[in-house]
DNA sequence: GAGAATTTTGCAACCGGTTGCAAATGGTGG
DNA sequence: CCACCATTTGCAACCGGTTGCAAAATTCTC
């Protein structure tokens, strides 16, 4: 049988209310008692309920943490950040994998069934509406790598993916690459449209340069190599921006298939800066995505619309560097 | 203000019990009342709440799942199935990043608060007795990925670790390999120390095989680097069976760094099999550890305890087998 | 030391469900 | 039509906590 409240009270000789108020921070009970019962509580091992005092509080601690991105490899970090900062603030994540076979309502659901105080939606390839769910359901709500809005519906924490797919653009331009493309991810997902956008807008202030573009069915490696691939019967542009990291990886791999040498053949640059892309055998240019920040923005954010601080929601951006690595050339061939 | 029991039997016009039992598999109530609950509670867009009503029944349905591994890509696809697994059984998966600084007991602690109904301890890294301290604790738990006993406390799924050992000696063996070595991961990881010991019982059949052995501090990339680096100072073995992939590719980039080709100057087989074995650039010859069964056996059992199916804790093993890549010669050199 | 002000305490109702039990209902056979 | 049995139903207590409120205890003031 588990310790609960009532043997506590008993064995301190107390009413099971000045037990909650022993264990609740700032409650009006005076030093002798929460001496009394912390030291009765000890002897039993008690720990209180988290649920069934989320059942009164209306709090649960417990934050939705929904993604369908499993199996991309930056995932894995992503992933190890977000437990690890909702463990510091004793917060507790129940994960949701969406799948193919979940539709947005049955997500919505599993959660409030679970009566999470808030949900983390971390994904790039999901539709924005995906998470307005959330917030119809009445549940605080962040996308995080979600798009940016001027006024948007929900809170949205992520990078500004047009400034990238700009400075990709200029890079390649910079290093006197004049044939350049973009090969970028699932064409629905609003970072490949926002990357391409800025790609594009950067790459058409040039006049002399060529551009082309194409879409990936998902960021992953296999994805990434069928699609360049496909694209090398054409014959290669002088350098791709890849839609993320692991979309480059799969490119080069089929650059070197076709026996294309990188980067003194064709240059690549990704996105993301995941731990593998510093690999030796990776060694990837890539523009930096600031995770951490990102990730413990998300949580503050959630966690501030829990409290009910209530502001307006707003897309919270950060900023991304070039990482030099040996996928790109340094600079323009004299 | 959130649809309750009370509002769906008002509507419905029958007592709050009825409307509980009405969403109860087998519960005692007429197919009259059953529909007229039924709609009631779609017009509300009722939702039992599966909090409270673990209260009472003592199932929340919610599997605390504990995990050290957060840095190796094995590890998202672990997870991606742990996560699918469980949701397809209708349980909630409550992660638990275990880091430094978070304690066997605290991580029991965690846990209880919540009444999960089980839990299962992922990681091959971790002492055995960690997983004991749930069990202690009065919890159904199930160890993936731990070592095997003959008589085990708790139930245990995973690999034969020794026979893994014994295979790549074997291998290795067979192929001409004459100077071998095994570059393991952590010295404490039992998966380490079984792995080792199956492959030296093996290589020391043979009279004439040299055998050398050490140790990277963690199952990482730069670690596996890192001590290949140091190894190399004396010059290499003719091929290394490393303790897993993401070892396996660090020590391979120390050897490019050294200037030696995988398989022609040193041959290198890993154990896991992960996705990124399979990448073009990588194409890693290694031992696959069936991943979908491991984890598919640990939720049933895991399951299983949960239903009170009380059966002494057994050692579930799956068998691995050699995947044939590009990391080792494929035949003794004539 | 009395009275007022303040702090501490316990009672009891409540959160949203479940369930044992007894009463109500319905069906069957004579 | 009634007795009998099976099924369905609602009442009320309970799961493990929290909290408003009034009473009790303590502290302060003069």
């Amino acid at each position: 049988m588990r310790v609960t409240l009532k043997h506590v009270a008993e064995l301190a000789g107390v009413s099971t209310s000045a037990v909650s108020r022993a264990f609740t921070e700032g409650a009006s009970v005076s030093d002798a008692t929460r001496q009394k019962v912390h030291l009765a509580a000890e002897r039993l091992g008690y720990q209180p309920n988290a649920l069934a005092s989320g059942l009164t509080t209306g709090r649960t601690k417990l934050i939705g943490l929904i993604s369908n991105n499993f199996h991309n490899p930056i995932f894995l970090e992503v992933f190890d950040r977000f437990t690890r900062g909702l463990q510091e603030k004793r917060l507790r994540p129940l994960v949701l994998n969406l799948t193919e076979d979940i539709g947005r309502q049955s997500s919505v659901q599993m959660l409030r069934q679970y009566s999470v105080d808030g949900v983390i939606v971390a994904s790039s390839t999901l539709a924005p509406d995906f998470a307005l769910a959330f917030r119809d359901a009445g549940l605080p709500v962040v996308h995080a790598f979600g798009r940016w809005r001027a006024e948007p519906e929900i809170d949205v924490v992520g990078i500004d993916n047009v400034a990238c797919g700009a400075l990709a653009a200029r890079t390649l331009i910079a290093r006197g690459y004049r044939r350049i493309a973009f090969l970028g991810g699932p064409r629905e997902a609003t970072s490949t449209q926002d990357r391409l956008l800025g790609f594009l807008l950067e790459a058409e202030k040039n006049s002399d340069i060529e551009i082309s573009h194409s879409f990936a069915h998902a960021y992953a490696f296999e994805a990434g190599r069928q699609e360049m691939k496909r694209i090398l019967t054409g014959g290669p542009a002088e350098a791709y921006f890849c839609g993320d990291d692991v979309l480059s990886i799969g490119a080069i791999s089929a650059l070197h298939d076709a026996g294309y040498r990188v980067p003194e053949d064709v240059g690549v640059v990704g996105l993301n800066d995941m731990e593998m892309a510093r690999w030796g055998s990776i060694d990837l240019t890539t523009i930096h995505q600031p995770l951490g920040p990102i990730i413990e923005a998300s949580i503050d954010r959630v966690s501030a619309l829990v409290d009910g601080v209530v502001r307006p929601p707003v897309s919270q951006l950060f900023t991304c560097h070039l990482v030099e690595r040996g996928t790109l050339r340094r600079s323009k061939p004299s």
